[in-house]
DNA sequence: GTATGCTTTCGGC
DNA sequence: TTACGGCCGAAAGCATAC
């Protein structure tokens, strides 16, 4: 088989950086776009800060409130997320970039595959100068940097890219990726947990060097046959997975902070029927229908909690779907005693709706 | 014994 | 002194099927 060639794209603080060229005054200063709650005024965390506010241990993830203690005397700008402009940027780069690759994956709005075998002629020296002229186009005409990740294979890659930013280029050619992988700890590999990270070190694997050397029979005996099999892969840095378009996204949610913490079931459906609305466009738009309900609970202490069922049949139905909510919740505070401050909404396993049977029926069945 | 599928939790950004 | 979002896919854990 022929040797690929495969890039990962992944544009730098991209939140911030979309900020920053909004307005290029913020350019030198710590820039932070947060996501506000409305508790309070500052109430909310960090989505992403430009590498200025990482000076200061600002990152993604952290309290609002955290943030701008540890900024305090510098000309920090705090911003409120603005998705559809950082996705309007999004979509036109990307754009751009399939047109460098033979095939294309987007991963997230900031991050995307590209195999570039046939593109690059099967040459890493070749691939490098497509990924320099693709970082200057994009900076030229977008004015926004990115960091690549070169190598044979979309785990390579990944992890090349990782490896230096921003605006980084790293280029791992086959004869390299022994000696770039080996002293990596294994938990940089897909599919490596904390749990898996701690059970291989239990059999003495800390590196992913560690690992490629370990017998592929006792990993099979530990793991099961497959996993351990894709274990041994993944560490001599084998992985056969095609970049290619995913034809649609596998959940959609939405989460949202209550006004108080509460366990009255009234005020927490009200809640979700503003999120299921929200969902509903969504379905609605895609054209799919939904198996699987889920509800979210973030609780008093910050803790995480869901429940989930499976539907009878596919739906597309909000009725349903607000139905399904209403159950999942009353079931849940019965299990639980604690006050909820978020609530949150998902839908997953998806159908698409057949074109087929489109004339009458669909269009009198009123949904 | 292993694969598969369902449910819940974790973690990156 | 504390402070705390929203969204997604991956990971983990378990039950059941093969």
């Amino acid at each position: 088989m022929q040797a690929r060639v495969v890039m990962l794209v992944d544009f730098d603080y991209f939140f911030a950086q979309c900020e920053e060229l909004r307005n290029p005054a913020l350019k030198g200063k710590p820039v932070v776009v947060g996501v506000y709650s409305g508790r309070t005024s500052e109430s909310g965390a960090v989505s992403t800060a430009n590498y200025v506010a990482r000076e200061y241990g600002v990152k993604s993830g952290i309290p609002l409130h955290l943030a701008k203690k540890r900024l305090k005397g510098t000309e920090a700008v705090f911003l409120p997320v603005d998705g559809g402009f950082y996705e309007q940027i999004s979509n036109k780069i990307m754009h751009a970039l399939r047109g460098y690759a033979d095939s294309f994956e987007k991963t997230s709005i900031d991050e995307a595959y590209l195999d570039v075998t046939r593109k690059a002629r099967g040459s890493y020296k070749v691939a490098r100068d497509l990924a320099k002229k693709m970082k200057l186009f994009v900076k030229k005409e977008f004015g926004i940097i990115f960091s690549v990740g070169v190598g044979p294979n979309k785990l390579v890659a990944k992890i090349a890219a990782d490896s230096q930013k921003p605006d980084g280029l790293t280029v791992i050619k086959p004869e390299q990726v022994e000696s770039f992988l080996s002293p990596l700890p294994v938990n940089r590999l897909l599919g490596v947990g904390v749990k898996t990270a701690a059970k291989l070190d239990t059999i003495g694997i800390k590196t992913v060097g560690d690992l490629a050397r370990y017998d592929v029979q006792r990993l099979m005996s530990v793991f099961g046959k497959k996993l351990g099999v894709y274990f041994h892969n993944s560490a001599r840095g084998v992985d056969n997975e095609p970049v290619q378009e995913k034809d649609e996204v596998e959940s959609i949610s939405r989460i949202s902070t209550l006004k108080e913490n509460t366990r009255d079931l009234t005020v927490m459906l009200e809640k979700t029927d503003q999120l299921i609305e929200d969902i509903h466009k969504d379905v609605v738009a895609r054209n799919i229908k939904f198996k699987q309900v889920s509800v979210i609970a973030i609780m008093t202490d910050l803790s995480v909690r869901s429940r989930s069922k499976t539907l009878e049949t596919v739906t597309k139905d909000a009725e349903v779907l607000k139905q399904a909510v209403r159950e999942l919740f009353e079931k849940f505070l019965g299990e639980s005693e604690l006050e909820i401050r978020r609530v949150g909404v998902k839908i997953s396993s998806f159908a698409k709706e057949q074109a087929k049977q489109k004339r009458l029926t669909s269009f009198f069945q009123g949904n």
